[in-house]
DNA sequence: TTTAGTGCAAACTCTTTGCAGCTAA
DNA sequence: TTAGCTGCAAAGAGTTTGCACTAAA
């Protein structure tokens, strides 16, 4: 269903549709959480062996230009991808114990940026909030000191 | 006069004083904002031509360790590192426009983020937070399009 | 039949590591 | 004199690019 975005911006675009694109396109809006560009070409090789990673990396290039990715790095090399579920957005809890990755959503932290920024005359267009520690599991086995 | 957290540092872990680790630290130091390991070296070089890039690295690690420096990466691939003054935290304002980082302190995202990670049983041990966007000159500039 | 899509290998960027010589304690 | 410190070169990790071939329109 958010399909039709990507369809819309190839066409508006001058690209063409592909079966390999749109398997890889596929796949990715299907999951639901953080991906790699390496995971994804793993599920995608399940039905497609002979994909590449480069193509995996173009594809997620322009779902996150059409606005159906979102690419995070979590203060890490390398580069998560999570599809954008329409017009929701969420920030993230990261445990450094087992690097569970917990969701959230908070108005009201949203609304208080919007306006520390105009105070400043500063325009928002994306944000990032990443809180990092230890989530309860962690915290019970002793985890949260010096694993960092 | 950060100093001392480092030299302290190193006392209780085993490692040694070195003049040129000391100017590295001390340059880092005395900057304001952010600066990436290049940067730094080339800071450094001017007073001590002959450092190498990876001491500069060696001991922005090392800064980061003892508390004294944060890496942040701005979702890009390179790091950058800024002095952490003593027990303050800010967090950033990111222009897509000209790359200006302006800063701010609000105490009430801070409680409210604690209050999320409460509910949800996650200690928070630290967090990022990045509001990406245009500055005031950048949106007049009408740089707010499509330069993303 | 023109031009975009693709995989492979190579290049690239940033960072870390191995190693031989240097230096603080 | 014994480790830690250092620069250089090389290795690594993740990502992008060049190129020849394939395939959509």
């Amino acid at each position: 269903m958010e399909k039709k975005f990507l369809t819309e911006y190839l066409g508006s675009h001058g690209y063409r549709q592909s079966s390999r694109r749109n398997r890889i396109a596929e796949t990715f809006l299907s999951i639901s959480g953080h991906i790699s560009a390496e995971e994804l070409l793993a599920l995608v090789r399940e039905r497609d062996p002979r994909v590449g990673l480069t193509t995996v990396y173009r594809t997620l290039k322009l779902l996150t230009r059409c606005g159906l990715a979102l690419e995070t790095k979590f203060n890490r090399q390398i580069s998560m991808f999570e599809p954008i579920p329409e017009g929701k957005h969420h920030d993230h809890l990261i445990c450094l114990g087992c690097g569970t990755i917990l969701e959230f959503e908070n108005q009201a932290i949203e609304t208080l940026q919007e306006s520390v920024a105009g105070e400043m005359d500063f325009r928002i267009t994306r944000h990032i909030l990443e809180l990092y520690g230890y989530c309860r599991k962690c915290v019970q086995d002793g985890l949260q000191d010096g694993n960092e």
